[in-house]
DNA sequence: GCCGTACTACGATGCCTATCGTACGAGTCG
DNA sequence: CGACTCGTACGATAGGCATCGTAGTACGGC
């Protein structure tokens, strides 16, 4: 009965609502390195959807979902589940809209201390 | 043989140089109530030095120490014994040459939150 | 129905950290 | 010198967390 060929399955996953997310909640998120890679890989395709095991992250596979889990429940991104695969894309919306220009300052942050360190 | 009445006393501080301050150091630091909001009362006053014991903070002292040495060792403060004092500042110049508007762009998130819930 | 793939749940482990209390060092003022 | 203030150092404690491995669930295809 699958209405379309990108619909979400029937399990969800617990999203807190915009006005629940907190800016420490998200610093804190952000301030791990592995989770900062997968939102700055996010970020640079901020249209696509990407699931979880195409980022290829040094870690095991739990640790991969335990960083997914951390990112979601802090409001950073939004899962939804395609079929098996799980697809991640960030909050840019509800950040914005909390937080206007956090987000891409944090992003280029990122990106000059990439560029510094010759790191990415 | 104190040269002036605001020179520092002969202790002197570890801090980073400006190369070695990490975002992902910088968002930790951030990431705790306590220390956010430190950085907050510091931003208001930016010109201005503050004692440690500035900050009411509802903790102990030893807490409060504990909190000032995170901000320093990840480079947000600056801290300079004068006499008995402890002063603190922002690292506004360094922060801002690492990071041009994140450090505006934290602070407003921050503000905004806090007018958001009233606390503040 | 069976198998493979994608992700999860749970338990363990070792480290980090926020907090406290107490005892101490550095400076200032009488 | 002696007392007082400001902040530190150290130890303890409790909770959080990044990581792993293994066992398990959900879904899609054969």
């Amino acid at each position: 009965m699958t209405p379309a060929a990108t619909a979400p399955s029937s399990r969800d996953l617990p999203h807190p609502a915009r006005e629940e997310i907190r800016l420490e909640g998200v610093l804190h998120a952000l301030s791990d390195p592995m989770r900062l890679r997968i939102v700055r890989d996010l970020a640079a395709d901020s249209d696509e959807l990407f699931s979880c095991s195409y980022f290829d992250l040094p870690v095991t596979k739990s640790t991969t979902t335990h960083h997914f889990r951390v990112l979601r429940e802090s409001g950073v991104i939004r899962q939804t589940y395609r079929g098996t695969a799980k697809m991640n894309g960030l909050r840019r919306d509800d950040l914005d809209d909390l937080f206007p220009g956090l987000l891409d300052a944090l992003l280029a942050a990122a990106d000059r201390q990439s560029a510094r360190l010759g790191t990415g």
